[in-house]
DNA sequence: TCCCGGTAACTAACATCGTTAGTTTTGTGG
DNA sequence: CCACAAAACTAACGATGTTAGTTACCGGGA
């Protein structure tokens, strides 16, 4: 029966969805007609509200970098630093099977344009030079990223109940992930620590800027 | 004509044109069958050497990064901290349309187990204690996999030769490619510095070995 | 009131993918 | 010399993304 009379479907609810899948089943789970099925569905209509997967894609990554927080830039940059890679992190370890993804291609999504540019602002406002500012953006960025890659943390499922069924020692793997992602969060805040001591150093060798051009 | 006099495969074989495809037209553009076209061979003929995609990808993966050299570690831990660094990133960015797969999954790989062992080993009988050898070796993993990740330079097509033909402009891409590496060498070599800055801080800070327990 | 266009579902189909089964031919060890 | 393993083949299965063409419902204009 087509054309129903209020509408099964709606962007929103698809990339909500997916992002469900993604999250219980990882990324290789998503496929169109599975999407479709859980939205009682059949995957061709889905492409009246999607016009790709890839695009679908995007705007779920996008989605999940929405709440990457560059408010601390208002007060210094090294709280901007911090509260930058921090939530930055956070926000991917929120969707581990998301990561390499986001990670992945170029940084076109919205969310990611309007970060880099209060980053850069936040930089070069506070005095760092152009290309500085780049590097630092840099980075941090490498960290975030690379932290949350290759996190043992996030090698596991991100539901425990997926591990619980196949089991028998859950506890051990929740121990596991537990101390993984100490070690994770440990090794993360020793290298932002190292990386913003060592920029200090660089920051109070700058030329004044009052006195400067 | 089947079983021929001589063997057209073998597992090297494979590998090395399954990584050519790779590099040159990205990881989604290698398939069993365009594999199998590549190598005069129907597809189901490469199971007689390989046992599965995956673990195709995992030996592929494996040999690129036969080239990381630990070697350093025999002068001295911060040599080896960042000859390997270097040599890890140097064999990343080889492979730019590898990072993502190499970054993913968890380390199982026969080098990478080489490695992490001779990092740990390193660091460990240099004085660190094993809590910090194993958050030192992982901090400079996300710069590396970070770095080789969200890379400007590796968005781009590794062969040159693929631009040309779609885009008149073949000299601004090619600029803009060799200014991006250059910028993403700089900021790893800024947070690479920076890491190790903070750790010899830190390092001077621990109880002397010698007269310890 | 009728109808008409657009919306949103559908079915069917295409090419491609990884992989397996079963077949055929060649080379080789007992 | 002959049986058996090795290494190629053809055919097929189910799953994937996506498109074309179809159908029914809704809202607005004559």
């Amino acid at each position: 029966m087509p054309r129903p009379s209020t509408p099964r479907l709606s962007p929103e609810r698809i990339r909500q969805v997916g992002l469900e899948i993604i999250d219980r089943e990882g990324p290789e789970a998503l496929s169109m007609r599975r999407l479709a099925e859980r939205l009682d569905v059949r995957a061709a209509s889905l492409y009246n509200h999607v016009s790709n997967k890839d695009e679908l894609l995007d705007k779920i990554a996008d989605e999940a970098m929405s709440t990457v927080d560059v408010s601390g830039f208002e007060q210094d940059w090294i709280t901007g630093l911090r509260t930058w890679a921090r939530s930055y992190r956070a926000a991917l370890l929120a969707h581990p099977n998301l990561v390499a993804f986001i990670a992945y291609g170029p940084d076109r999504r919205e969310n990611s344009l309007r970060v880099a540019d209060a980053v850069h602002g936040g930089l070069t406002s506070a005095g760092w030079p152009q290309r500085y500012a780049t590097m630092i953006g840099a980075s941090t960025k490498y960290l975030v990223i690379g932290s949350a890659m290759s996190s043992f943390g996030g090698g596991f499922p991100d539901d425990a109940a997926v591990y619980t069924n196949r089991f028998p020692h859950l506890n051990q793997a929740h121990r596991l992930r537990e101390k993984a992602t100490e070690i994770d969060t440990g090794s993360f805040e020793l290298a932002l620590s190292a990386l913003i001591d060592g920029l200090q150093v660089q920051y109070r060798g700058l030329p004044d800027e009052s006195t400067e051009g």
